[in-house]
DNA sequence: CGGTCTCTTGACGGAGTTCAAAGCTAGTGG
DNA sequence: CCACTAGCTTTGAACTCCGTCAAGAGACCG
């Protein structure tokens, strides 16, 4: 397996370049976010969140690849989504309402995060309009993606999905466990492993 | 069927009573609000949007109801939302990257917005950081909407889809005929009927 | 070496679709 | 105001997609 805990550069650094894809960061902007992001070093099956807690972070994944997920009745996972090098990624909905998260974040590979707390995005929302534009936009691209799985869920079958899924993430689809993919895809890895079978029969 | 297309009172203000519930704008930003936001009616299966269009405006629902949904190569329709009263609309994916929609967005009852161009967006947007926020928090409640309905999507069953929708959205289910609530379920109408009547025999 | 996890395979069952037919409703035009 | 028509709703039979359960075969790690 890939090991590779260290970054290629400075995450924080990797986080101020990601946010030069959207609207820059001036100098002074930049200070802040050095000084309320903290680092944050993952082992494989740690939990960012575990359902029942609060979620007090926003996380930047720098390195690594982390799940996040629901558990029902049946105590079977749900995958909602991957976060990979470059991913943004909370449960939202706990942490601005500061609620109780139905959710679990959990690392799939060690991985090195940058962590900022509620209050601290609240401060920077506040003090720097330039904040709430690259949130706004980054939202709004995550949104996309969710209009686009829903509309790809309620219109193909698993097939189908499968494909999208290996077109849309290609660097993904070798570092899960298919039991993760066909989780994502709404589908037993049963049934995702005779898909497969299928297809690599029909490419030859 | 109800045809209110008289909305009680003033639409701009109740756009700017909507923003209230974030954070209010000052006099200056309603006048803005005032200039920029153009009124538009809408007769019952007019198109704000179709395949192949950019969508030019987004969308806030005075009164009445709309749809929003792509059809496959089968010529079948899939609802990825609806919006009524208060309900901000549009595809983001076309509007904001200016290209070609893949949606229709089509009123299913008469219906009154508040359109703005993209343009002007951007002038809010740039001039006032208001409007950088307040759309921010809109596009993070949709967010949380749609991760809602993946999860639902991913772990359910329809029978199970739709109560949770009779509950959410109890305003809707007497608006809408059943071919686009199935739709929006992701199931056949043939397979909600047979749902509906399940569910009236055991209810009793 | 033994345990745990992943992946595969097959037989069976259930969830959801397809197609066709019929009755019903509501909007439209004359 | 009636007649017409298009769309909505229901129902049933046959079918497909996908889940369940069980078993076995690798792969990895301590």
């Amino acid at each position: 397996m890939l090991e590779q805990i260290q970054p290629t550069e400075d995450p924080l650094q990797m986080l101020i370049d990601n946010f030069k894809q959207f609207f820059p960061l001036s100098t002074n902007e930049q200070d802040e976010v050095k000084r309320l992001f903290t680092q944050r070093i993952v082992k494989r099956k740690v939990f960012l969140l575990q359902e029942g807690e609060v979620c007090r972070h926003y996380y930047f994944v720098v390195s690594g690849c982390f799940k996040m997920f629901a558990i029902d009745t049946n105590f079977r996972e749900h995958n909602l989504q991957f976060a990979a090098e470059g991913d943004w990624i909370a449960d939202f909905q706990s942490f601005y309402n500061e609620e109780p998260s139905r959710l679990y974040i959990e690392a799939v590979e060690p991985a090195i995060v940058l962590q900022i707390q509620h209050k601290d995005l609240l401060y920077l929302y506040t003090n720097y309009h330039k904040f709430d534009r690259n949130f706004r936009i980054i939202i709004e691209r995550k949104l996309m993606e969710y209009q686009n799985r829903i509309l790809l869920n309620i219109s193909t079958n698993a097939d189908e999905r499968y494909v999208v899924f290996q077109k849309q993430y290609p660097q993904l689809i070798n570092r899960l466990p298919s039991t993760q993919i066909a989780s994502y895809l709404g589908i037993t890895s049963e049934f995702l492993s005779k898909i497969r079978k299928k297809a690599s029969g029909k490419k030859q």
